[in-house]
DNA sequence: CCGTATCCGAAATGATACTG
DNA sequence: CAGTATCATTTCGGATACGG
């Protein structure tokens, strides 16, 4: 048991965990971040390496992290416009954290998907 | 640079994390779990400990986990019911990511409310 | 004590069209 | 290329009332 820790998430009611969560577990905010861990890229380039994410989602994610610190947005002023995207200090150190959930994530995922089938299964036939 | 494990989290275009985060970031799972980690608790003691959450929310982020295999639910056949919340192993085993989390987003918290106060200034006076 | 049922407003996301 | 604007849809969560 490891109450004394969990000091952490439940210490103000979960608020100051809560108020990064709400803006990192959206549904597209980690995958971006993963993305930008290889370095600098265009908007193109996130659009592209992002299967599913719509122009605007993408600028709504960016603009997001922008504005906490997370990553830098850079304007060239070229025609064509080249905007480029990369992770600042604080945005490289969400990685391991996020890796952590994410190798949770995975290795349990089998199990859950299994608990979810017994639990459809149970509620059907009793 | 950490890219080549980064993709644990963009392997599959995020799916198998995200099926996850869907059900760990909503409002309360995370609280209820890390509540839950302190021992076996009663409906009453989680709506207690727990400020803000509403009976009907408590009721849908429990039976979510139990779905999913992380908590167990024990109804006592007596009156006045007693029905019992544990954490299962696998419940357990997502409270160290979720501190790795929780410990990053309380570090940055300043730093990342700074950004935000300072976006906000940009925004409005250029 | 431990829920369920119903309704409603707010927020997140997606689709589509348009622009410097 | 890199967005913005608008609208429709979906999902989430809170409030309230009721039931075994």
């Amino acid at each position: 048991m490891e109450y004394e820790h969990t000091c952490m998430i439940r210490g103000d009611g979960g608020r100051a965990l809560r108020a990064i969560l709400d803006q990192i577990c959206n549904k597209w905010t980690l995958l971006v971040v993963a993305t930008l861990d290889q370095g600098i890229l265009r908007f193109t380039d996130l659009h592209h390496q992002i299967p599913g994410i719509s122009q605007r989602m993408l600028t709504l994610t960016l603009r997001n992290l922008e504005r906490d610190g997370l990553i830098t947005r850079t304007v060239h002023a070229e025609v064509p416009p080249r905007v480029e995207y990369a992770l600042t200090p604080t945005g490289e150190s969400l990685i391991p954290p996020a890796l952590a959930l994410a190798g949770w994530a995975i290795a349990n995922a089998p199990g859950i998907e299994a608990s979810r089938e017994a639990y459809a299964e149970y509620r059907q036939n009793g």
